[in-house]
DNA sequence: ACCAAATGGCTAATCTGATTAGCTATAGAC
DNA sequence: GTCTATAGCTAATCAGATTAGCCATTTGGT
């Protein structure tokens, strides 16, 4: 009988698959297993265990988030990046729940762990859009906290399912947006003064 | 040889004193049972499960969350109501780790729940702090929904270590409510028309 | 104080799901 | 064509949650 053909990458993507449609907390491998048309201990040849796989798993979604939010920022600067990067990030949530509650829950195992660059991609993105506005160096960081800080919890949420059935919840996320837009212009007018520019080093300082 | 003289309630503030030590993804009813004196099948004369037991974890951290919060903002309004509110979130969270996880991780059994109750507890107390602010009565619930995501976000990163180790953090929370403050301030300003004030019903549909 | 029903806590057994051990046959290198 | 490395299998092990059933403590009525 032929094999399956399995790799790392592989088992990772129908995991995430999976989740997607069942929920990060329905993790298993037996399941990983049945949906590969394989035997649960064939998955260790290819994975150290669940743990391994979730982590996996997490730095799948993150570097899927870093591209899609890449993508539809492409050349755009200030409020139309703003716009375009939160909508492609809310979307890829809404699209793939289970694997972001994976990256949600992983934590980086050391300095470096693959987790963190593709997270830094995330960060990089976020970076990026709010490269158009042109605010005060000493804030950027605050600045960028405060747009993971509202994607994550928006994200977070719609993971989550806390936002329950209400219809009209497209609405308050663009309103946010436009409330983060205008916010952002506002600190940016009021802070004339330029000081000597330190870069807001992104990386592990998040 | 006396009893232990366990009850639901005792088991759940053991397992919630647990998990913030050791982290909500750590619960197991072995630990629970071992810091109560007592061996591990007797906790099911209390709770019904390790998912049973988790959920009352919930209730609890959302109603002692829900509290903390209404005493930092007694009979405070607008700016200082949000300031000091938010702050009292941040530190509950700070120091109940695990039993915010665990609050985060659990999903209403069904509509008579009483973590909704306990939720709408807070979310009311949200909704306190906006009032301040004389929102237009159309915006009141995206304010309130912003307000809940920025909140839950920042909560959720610091719940998973998001902001690793970085000094500055305090400054850039402090800086975000500003933010936050101030773009409420301006809602206010311009939207002078007064709508047939729809009461954002709050509830469910948060 | 005494007794009976109710029930808290225990030990022993069960179940589920992850993981490990060890075997065999396939796939690719030569 | 053979030879080696290894993907996938079965069977066994382990960990932790849960259940079954026993017994002693409580408690409420007398």
């Amino acid at each position: 009988m032929p094999r399956a053909g399995l790799t790392a990458a592989t088992v990772t993507e129908a995991a995430a698959a999976l989740v997607d449609e069942v929920g990060f907390d329905q993790l298993g491998m037996g399941l990983v297993a049945e949906r590969l048309g394989v035997r649960t201990p064939s998955l260790y040849k290819h994975v150290t265990g669940q743990t391994d796989l979730a982590h996996r798993i997490a730095i799948l979604a993150m570097n899927q988030c870093a591209d899609a939010i890449r993508d539809a920022i492409q050349g755009r600067a200030g409020t139309e990046a703003l716009a375009r990067g939160a909508q492609a990030m809310r979307t890829f949530v809404k699209d793939h729940h289970g694997r972001y509650a994976a990256a949600n829950a992983a934590r980086p195992t050391g300095p470096d762990d693959p987790l963190i660059d593709a997270l830094n991609r995330v960060v990089d993105s976020w970076a990026a859009m709010l490269h158009g506005y042109r605010i005060d160096p000493d804030q950027q960081i605050h600045a960028l906290r405060m747009l993971r800080t509202v994607l994550h919890g928006y994200a977070s949420l719609e993971v989550a399912g806390g936002f329950q059935f209400a219809t009209d919840i497209d609405d308050s996320f663009t309103w946010m947006i436009d409330f983060i837009d205008h916010g952002l212009q506002e600190t940016t007018a009021t802070s004339t003064n330029s000081a000597p520019s330190r870069r807001a080093a992104p990386g592990v300082t998040l």
